[in-house]
DNA sequence: CTGTTAGCGCCTTCAG
DNA sequence: CTGAAGGCGCTAACAG
């Protein structure tokens, strides 16, 4: 066990200097008036006896910490490493700090990392929800005392919380309506849990592009995963065994999207020739891969900063409006989905 | 500015059921001996007035956070990423939480972020240190005071800090080495700062293997980057202006490689027969890319994780020995690197 | 098994 | 401009 040096207080540099500690912690802050040759004194006694002031007590006494807990599901996806790097800048520009924990898509570990937040004395709570999260409860005990929580990207299907996401039905819908300008008509539409606002939306998006080109909707057309990657595979299988197989897939995240059409290429499947492709989020990979993947681009480093200026601001504002921010996005189209003659 | 409703205390709980603080924070920390039936009252009544423990004053008080910090040159790079979520999953199982800070690359911003989490008391830090940093005497200042630090992947040149890595000369060795027993025999080397021990490593195993084959080492042949992906293009037009051409090009990660040999492609190079390509990292576009990427892999979930629990140990532990831990790396060849004849 | 007491280190009135 | 005093909420002796 390593036994830690007990740390220089405010009181031992007060004593060094026979003044008293409230002038010391005057000097430290910085904020009210001191005399300039005392308070160079202290600056100077505070760096030779190696003094770093203690957060706890200032927190516990001040009631704030200046910290920002986000929950994710996981920090190994690349749009929400995007994300958070995002916040961090964000937050650390305004001198806050983040402590981060995933909920690895169980409601169980969400409750319990807000839980320990709502301990950590956090100023405020950034969230994406997890996968299959339909309750808000244990949020509104933070929020019930004082502690504003923002969502981002995954939110709750009711829009009464304060949120920062894309519009994803008309980003499907764009997206489908691209697909079917192109001439396709059987389009495969993979998702995820519909619990989850984003591929609800998206799924909404979908079916009223088709119903606004009058194609019918066709529930044999929509696959519903849990995310994993190796789904694009399974998916693959799934297709090549259909009697009437689709002219394009349209799943939404790029890395199915990819393993899916990777999958079937190497069962003779030609893209798009055979059968269009088309993926969510712009993903490094979608620009680099053979052929490149159409897709929907949307700026994670952006919706982190404004999540986390969202926050901020109703740390520090009077007003106390709801804030739901709709982020722009934008259709990129690539090889994948784009019919050649 | 919202205004936090007062919390409740253990001192409000005392006072509804007519016992000490001390019973029911004896309670609530379960540790101690009290009456079941006192306890069980106690844990209601917690419940009921909806009290959360203030971290702050326990912290305060028992001189110990339970918190860890995390520096890394940046959150959105996929290793890193990887690594995080290794990390965020070791602490979280020991009830511990992580508060991370990005340096971007700056000394600067990681001396800064270094005394934050100084002030904040982090029992523990863990840093992967940012690209030109050559001083740790930041670090040392929390060594000293009995906070233990730990370093992974990119760690100080002197082997003197306990650190979680691979080895980067075998591995680039031991590619270079497949490189040529392939047929190549200019290979051109894209690295980055060599003041970071990840790359100085790479390129010394890289002039080894030179070496042991008889090959001479050509110092045009070496390109040194920022590592910023849009260098890809750059030493694609680099390469196609050379008198003489590489026959093969490593570089210290995939990114680099694959937004090269891209960029090479649309000039009408074809990979492997013109020019061969090895990268490292094993990133999840090294598969999916058109030719698939020969890399070097190693696991970035596992790495997080080892550092997080080397770290635990030293906080447990009474035996304080330096920690040097060297993870297993693989070749994974692809057929960016094969020779067809 | 429970209560009393005394801080942990800092900040903020209130006096001077 | 500076000092004295009290308390943020919790825990750890020390007594009963």
């Amino acid at each position: 066990m390593i036994k830690k040096a007990k740390q220089v207080t405010i009181y031992d540099i007060a004593k060094t200097l026979n003044i008293s500690a409230a002038t010391v912690s005057r000097a430290l802050t910085g904020n009210v008036d001191v005399k300039s040759d005392t308070r160079e004194k202290i600056l100077n006694a505070a760096s030779n006896m190696g003094y770093s002031s203690n957060n706890f007590a200032s927190n516990l006494r001040k009631k704030q910490s200046k910290m920002i807990g986000v929950i994710v599901h996981r920090l190994n996806s690349h749009f929400l490493a995007e994300t958070l790097a995002g916040i961090e800048k964000s937050l650390n520009m305004a001198g806050y700090h983040m402590i981060i924990s995933q909920s690895h898509e169980s409601v169980a570990a969400e409750i319990k990392a807000t839980k320990a937040m709502l301990k950590n004395r956090v100023d405020g709570l950034l969230v994406s929800l997890c996968y299959d999260n339909d309750t808000t409860r244990h949020f509104d005990e933070l929020i019930n005392q004082g502690v504003p929580v923002v969502f981002f990207d995954r939110t709750p299907i009711n829009g009464e919380y304060d949120h920062v996401k894309i519009d994803n039905f008309k980003a499907a819908y764009e997206m489908t309506m691209h697909l079917i300008r192109q001439g396709y008509k059987r389009i495969l539409h993979i998702t995820a849990s519909q619990r989850r606002d984003v591929y609800a939306d998206r799924l909404a998006g979908y079916k009223q592009a088709l119903q606004d080109s009058n194609i019918a909707f066709n529930k044999d057309l929509v696959l519903v995963t849990d995310l994993n990657p190796e789904y694009g595979v399974e998916a693959a299988n799934y297709i090549m065994n259909m009697k009437a197989r689709p002219d394009a897939v349209f799943t939404v995240n790029d890395f199915l999207a990819v393993t899916c059409m990777k999958a079937l290429q190497k069962m003779g499947i030609s893209v798009p020739r055979d059968i269009a492709f088309a993926g969510f989020n712009n993903d490094p990979i979608s620009k680099l891969v053979t052929p490149s993947l159409t897709t929907v681009n949307y700026d994670g480093v952006k919706i982190g900063q404004l999540a986390a200026r969202t926050l901020l601001n109703k740390l520090t504002e009077k007003i106390n409006a709801k804030s739901n921010i709709v982020m722009a996005h934008e259709l990129v189209v690539r090889e994948s989905s784009v019919k050649k003659n």
